[in-house]
DNA sequence: AATTTAGTTGAACGGTTGTTCAACTACGAC
DNA sequence: GTCGTAGTTGAACAACCGTTCAACTAAATT
């Protein structure tokens, strides 16, 4: 939390703003849950990850599947990868990628639960 | 789902892809659900969201708490508003936000444990 | 009525990000 | 070895986004 927060205006509920601070966490923590949810927040990486709950496939069949070029597609996996979202395996020249564990299958229906109340 | 993709490449599998699209829902879906998670992308709109789960706070409470201005927090509520994550009350001058339903809490949640798996 | 405080708003700035393009590696087939 | 295909990569460009700043509204206080 912020140690010597400036801000233009006065506490108006002192009491609260303590109350809540203390049951808060680290700003590295919320720094690395808004990192895994920017991987939720572009429609390319969604449909990525929700074709990848489907099937295992390799980054062709994820660009027609897409209409998108295989650069385009490789450069988020890329960064799926690095969020350690998706997993993959290579078979002599092709690369083929599937979903890392059942968080992100987890984090979609909730999404979609939402869309859908 | 792309009708007309242009691809440089060929579909390695295609029984695959088809398979997948028929499991797919609609563009519009995916960009309403991604449109959902990018309100979880930034760290300050996520403290905003995990502050408000634990108290029903005013705009200056949380400027104060996150150290940051009241313009800054009133622009990230007012797009917390339109994806329709928090109401607000106001009572004479002041404003006060809370989170608009479960699902928020839910989603968050699901993050925390990705994190701590 | 004038002042103060809470909050909102639009423009502008700088930083981030998704896609494209071209060049590259790796592997298999001929 | 040469060629074709699958995939990766870095630079570049345009579009997007979060914060700041200044101006504004609304309500309470004096």
């Amino acid at each position: 939390m912020s140690t010597q927060p400036f801000c233009d205006c006065d506490v108006i509920h002192e009491e609260v703003v303590r109350d809540t601070r203390s049951k808060m966490t680290s700003e590295e923590e919320y720094a690395r849950l808004s990192a895994l949810f920017k991987m939720f927040d572009d429609k390319t990486r969604v449909m990525i990850l929700h074709a990848l709950e489907q099937n295992e496939m390799c980054v062709c069949d994820l660009a027609v599947l897409l209409g998108k070029t295989k650069s385009a597609i490789s450069h988020q996996l890329k960064a799926l990868r690095l969020a350690n979202l998706v997993r993959y395996r290579k078979e002599a020249q092709v690369v083929y990628y599937s979903l890392a564990d059942d968080h992100v299958k987890d984090i979609l229906e909730i999404g979609f639960a939402h869309l859908h109340e």
